[in-house]
RNA sequence: GUGAGCGUAGCCCAGCGGUCAAGGCGCCUGGCUGUGGCCCAGGAUAUCGAGGGUUCGAAUCCCUCCGCUCACCCCA
């Protein structure tokens, strides 16, 4: 027996009322701040991911699925999004735009991990991109716009700042001109404390000190505590710009808070970084995750290009909406259910289910030669408003019967007026 | 890649060495030869994840593998 690959999953229908109403929202919300919708293939070549995510993070040495196609050149499925935006900007010269450039996209992106609650191998992402203006306020922007997203869905309601951890977080790692600075003086403290770490971290050292702040080991947290902080060590122009982003962000009155030992797994992030957390803690907690990538678009191929955005993990929010309890509209169930006692009748209620879904009423039917009952049974579960009946002596008198399944009650009417009537 | 837990019908699950593997949901049929929801009666569906071993005997014990789940790493 065949299953779906490990980490992938089917949305089957009852799940769909979810996705239609996450994707819904976030479509919304794009629009109102002028964002416009953007596809990019689900596989790029390999070296836009190597270049653009960065050779050393965790996405390009583990986690792609890479392949060569028949020609030979190697592929890999899409790990995220935004080195193929920057790509798209690029290949079609969206330079030229009046700048920023506003894009969002819904689609599936892959990994390959281990599975596990709010984690897959396919998972799909909301990515919103701005490119082409490095003032804060497009910082604020695209948080605002995040923000908003959450404020919709449903999940911010009330969402008190008393229980648990803030629902924004926010911090600046730097740029190229600063961070080197920074990243040497934490490798330097680190290296005080050695003994203290754990295997991971003693690696991390080495690899990518930024992350020795976000390891929950005991021993590394009690170190990390002590150590300088990203914020204390910005340039002029960096620390500018992150105060002219909380300014914004204050005057938009959003609950953020600062968090020091924020840093994001993708090497591409410059200056600001952003996560948003839901209310109901859990592993995979972070709904949305982005910041400022001011260097991707120049390492993809580019002229320096200044950028925002972030990527939000529909899964993730279903599991959120969810756990918070929040009521999704429901897909709507069939107007008509079209019920037939014989071959002859079968035939006609063939073509008028079809009469009535041209005028744009919902017919389902069974369509096996079951007694009424069985079919009035499914027509009962399937939830439709009315059944229609017809057999024998409908075909003679060229009526059919309309039953209402709520109050019991039914009519006889002419074939060629049910439609008015179910219209109704 | 590491660690832990779990695999019995479409779903939830009882059974934990010894009759035909129990129950609930769902599905089908009938009670009502053309009338649903409730009720009643009946029915179908399980190589008990796979392979090997122990035993007179294994869904139950042991081993291996596979799968699922959760967590770590990391990330949406």
């Amino acid at each position: 027996m065949y299953k779906a690959p490990r980490g992938t999953e089917d949305i089957l229908p009852a799940e769909q009322p979810y996705w239609r109403f996450v994707e819904a929202q976030a479509e919304a919300v794009c629009r109102s701040y002028g964002y416009q919708r953007i596809e990019t293939p689900m596989f790029e070549e390999a070296g836009l991911f190597e270049r653009g995510v960065g050779a050393a993070s965790d996405i390009v040495e583990k986690e792609m699925y890479t392949f060569p196609d028949r020609s030979g050149d190697l592929m890999t499925l899409r790990p995220e999004g935004t080195a193929p935006v920057c790509r798209a900007y690029l290949e079609h010269g969206m330079a030229q735009l009046p700048q920023p450039v506003r894009l969002y996209y819904l689609g599936p992106a892959f990994r390959y991990e281990r599975p596990q609650a709010g984690r897959f191998r396919q998972h799909h992402q909301l990515g919103v991109e701005a490119l082409g203006e490095a003032d804060p306020a497009l910082d604020a922007e695209v948080i605002s716009l995040a923000w908003d997203l959450f404020q919709r869905l449903g999940l911010m309601v009330g969402a008190p700042r008393s229980i648990g951890a803030p629902l924004l977080k926010l911090n600046s790692i730097g740029c190229s001109q600063c961070r080197p600075r920074y990243i040497a003086e934490l490798r330097a403290n680190y290296s005080g404390h050695v003994e203290q770490l754990c295997t991971d971290c003693r690696s991390r050292l080495e690899r990518n000190p930024l992350r020795l702040l976000d390891c929950k080991q005991p021993g590394c947290q009690a170190v990390a505590g002590a150590v300088p902080r990203s914020l204390d060590h910005l340039c002029h122009d960096c620390r500018q710009h992150f105060d002219g982003l909380q300014v914004y962000l204050k005057a938009l009155a959003f609950p953020y808070s600062v968090d020091h030992r924020l840093v994001r797994g993708l090497d591409y992030y410059t200056r600001t970084v952003f996560e948003v957390q839901p209310v109901v803690e859990g592993a995979q907690s972070t709904m949305a995750g982005g910041g400022r990538y001011d260097g991707l678009v120049e390492a993809v191929g580019g002229k320096p290009t200044p950028a925002v955005g972030f990527a939000a993990g529909l899964e993730r929010i279903i599991l959120n909406l969810k756990r918070a309890g929040v009521h999704v509209p429901d897909s709507g169930s069939p107007v008509a259910f079209m019920a037939h006692l014989g071959p002859a009748a079968k035939e006609r209620a063939l073509l008028l289910a079809g009469e009535l879904r041209r005028r744009g009423i919902t017919v389902v039917a069974a369509w096996s030669d079951r007694s009424l009952r069985a079919q009035l049974r499914q027509a009962n579960s399937v939830g439709a408003r009315y059944a229609l009946i017809l057999g024998d002596a409908e075909l003679a008198s060229g009526s059919v019967v309309v039953r209402d399944m709520a109050t019991g009650e039914q009519q006889t009417v002419p074939q060629d007026q049910v439609g008015g009537r179910l219209a109704l």
